[in-house]
DNA sequence: CGCCAGGGCCTCA
DNA sequence: TGAGGCCATGGC
């Protein structure tokens, strides 16, 4: 038995293959798990950076201000946890929202100096995500980027694209709420990191070529099952 | 020129 | 607890 929301998965991949998320585009090296060996904590780390200065706002974006921050040799947690908030306001400038977002790096720098990024990730998925949540500048959706990109656990990304792409379909209502239709999602596939891995970066990739705020629906892959006709 | 981008916090009923 | 304002650059 397949439903509905596998099904979107089949038609997805088969459209636009593996996304091999995280994208990183400063170190080659870096892929997920089950593309091959483990990250390091470095790597780590330049994921979870990415998840605060991808809060919404274009990739394309967030590429400038991690070059900035890399080229700066910045991009660790001692370094980012030293250097003045100003300085990486200035070097984050090209992601927006530089004031909020240096702030955020500053506090997660300091969080994970004391508590290590291995010990945190060795807790189980909900300890986990509950601790990231505590930390000022970390909402739902960035918790569970960073634990199913970051830590490799297996929780459901949900983002305004997953809204906007499930209730047009038919399979929820605008106005659900976050955990609501995680919980929908999850408990409508197995679950594996790699499926939820490659999912939502699936997702991202119709919502930017098809499922815009104004719908393109000519040749969506999604067109034979979803509701709206425009 | 206006709209939107891989959210989250704060305030105020 | 939920809606609304605010944060900000760059691509189109």
């Amino acid at each position: 038995m397949v439903n509905t929301t596998q099904r979107i998965y089949n038609i997805l991949h088969e459209k636009y293959d593996s996304q091999k998320w995280w994208p990183t585009t400063l170190t080659g090296d870096l892929h997920p798990t089950y593309h091959g060996k483990k990250h390091n904590e470095t790597q780590q780390f330049e994921i979870i950076v990415g998840t605060i200065l991808t809060q919404n706002t274009s990739w394309k974006n967030v590429e400038k201000a991690i070059f900035n921050l890399n080229n700066n040799k910045l991009l660790s947690i001692e370094k980012i946890k030293k250097t003045k908030q100003e300085k990486i306001a200035e070097l984050i400038k090209p992601a927006g929202y530089f004031n909020q977002k240096s702030e955020r790096l500053k506090i997660l720098s300091e969080y994970l100096y004391k508590k290590t990024i291995k010990e945190l990730f060795s807790q189980p998925i909900n300890k986990l995500r509950e601790e990231l949540l505590s930390i000022k500048g970390i909402g739902p959706e960035t918790a569970d980027s960073i634990i199913l990109y970051s830590a490799n656990k297996a929780t459901f990304v949900i983002d305004t694209y997953t809204k906007r792409i499930f209730s047009r379909i038919g399979l929820c209502k605008k106005e659900i709420k976050y955990e609501e239709l995680q919980q929908q999602i999850t408990t409508e596939l197995p679950r594996t990191t790699k499926l939820f891995n490659e999912y939502h970066a699936l997702l991202v990739e119709l919502a930017k070529r098809h499922c815009k705020t104004k719908p393109e629906c000519n040749e969506c892959p999604l067109s034979t099952i979803c509701k709206k006709k425009i």
